[in-house]
DNA sequence: CGAAACATCCGCCACT
DNA sequence: GTAGTGGCGGATGTTT
């Protein structure tokens, strides 16, 4: 990771937690993250906070990837050092990654010149402005031109870290990092977001939407993975490899997973009871739907009604007392 | 909660 | 020889 002065937490965070974090138990390859610093010292990140670089610019050389976090600033001047830095890598054909704002690091070193780009869609015009040479792309989470990828805002840039992965080391690990990153261990409040988009690892190209679909609009009947095999019209067995190829998953977890979901979305919008929960979401029985909640999120579906359900109830109280001041970005807009 | 019935997963191997 | 398919069976996991 480049570390520049202003880089966004967020998006050193995500690189952090994509390839700075063990995960060898399953199955994940080790890989070692290097902080790179243009000077000795902390660097500010926005909106707060310090970090200090664990290597030097020069330990960039070596690496197999490099990825640029966005910046808060998206025109805060980049170091000659770091300009050279990025061109010597690009030309050894290291593989160099910009999230979100981090794409103006890249044009700035001249990276993006004939070749297609993004970033976040309110600064795409100052990209193509800064960048004249670069086709600047507004209709994707990112584009992977090969040797240089760019994302756009801040979920895409999730998407390009898995997509990274994906290419490195196979859908598999890409799926295994997801599924730990999107379903933390739960607790009984907060986090929302792991409930809406799950990060799910689709597949690129797959005979097997159809089926997938299928099986996503059918979830209140009971359908196991023999049925997905004859709806795809193959075997138990090469369904099953497909399917790991495809997705990184098995059928039978994959639908599982689905089903949760589906229960998850119905306690969160509807007051049926939990019988008709389970009924609907394939789970079966009310105490199947409590056994599987519980190993998925930790929380029985009562608890978690009672979070994320959208009828408001009176547990939640509201921060007692004092204004805080609001923590914002001195320099540049929200994206 | 535990026991019994049922599914899924996956290495192995034979077949096309 | 390579590549893909699919049956089998036992370990493991899920549902009743």
């Amino acid at each position: 990771m480049l570390l520049l002065p202003g880089s966004r937490i967020f998006d050193v965070a995500v690189v952090s937690e994509v390839w700075g974090i063990d995960r060898t138990d399953t199955g994940v390859p080790e890989f070692q993250l290097r902080i790179c610093g243009s000077e000795a010292g902390a660097e500010p990140l926005m909106p707060a906070g310090k970090l200090e670089p664990t290597h030097r610019l020069t330990a960039l050389r070596d690496c197999d990837l490099i990825v640029v976090p966005g910046r808060a600033d998206p025109h805060a001047d980049v170091p000659p050092a770091v300009v050279r830095t990025l061109r010597a890598a690009h030309q050894a054909r290291t593989q160099i990654a910009a999230l979100c704002s981090g794409a103006f690091v890249l044009a700035a070193a001249g990276l993006l010149d004939d070749r297609q780009a993004t970033t976040h869609w309110r600064l795409l015009d100052q990209l193509a402005a800064a960048a004249p040479r670069t086709d600047v792309r507004s209709d994707v989470l990112f584009v992977d031109a090969d040797d240089v990828l760019t994302s756009a805002g801040v979920a895409g840039g999730v998407d390009l870290c898995l997509h990274l992965v994906r290419r490195a080391h196979g859908v598999g690990v890409a799926a295994a990092i997801a599924r730990r990153m999107v379903t933390p261990p739960a607790r009984d409040g907060g986090q929302r977001q792991y409930v809406d988009e799950p990060v799910t690892v689709r597949p690129d190209k797959v005979p097997l939407a159809a089926t997938l679909d299928w099986a996503q609009s059918h979830l209140d009947r009971p359908i196991g993975v023999s049925e997905l095999a004859a709806h795809a019209g193959l075997s138990v067995r090469t369904l099953h490899r497909t399917f790991l190829a495809a997705t990184g998953e098995t059928p039978g977890r994959w639908l599982q997973t689905q089903r949760v979901r589906r229960a998850q979305q119905l306690l969160e919008t509807s007051d049926l009871t939990m019988h008709r929960v389970a009924e609907r979401s394939g789970l079966g029985t009310a105490t199947n739907l409590r056994k599987r909640l519980r190993s998925h999120l930790g929380v029985s579906p009562d608890i978690y009604r009672r979070t994320f359900g959208s009828r408001p109830h009176p547990l939640r109280p509201l921060p007692a007392g004092g204004e805080r001041p609001p923590l914002r970005s001195p320099v540049a807009g929200d994206f």
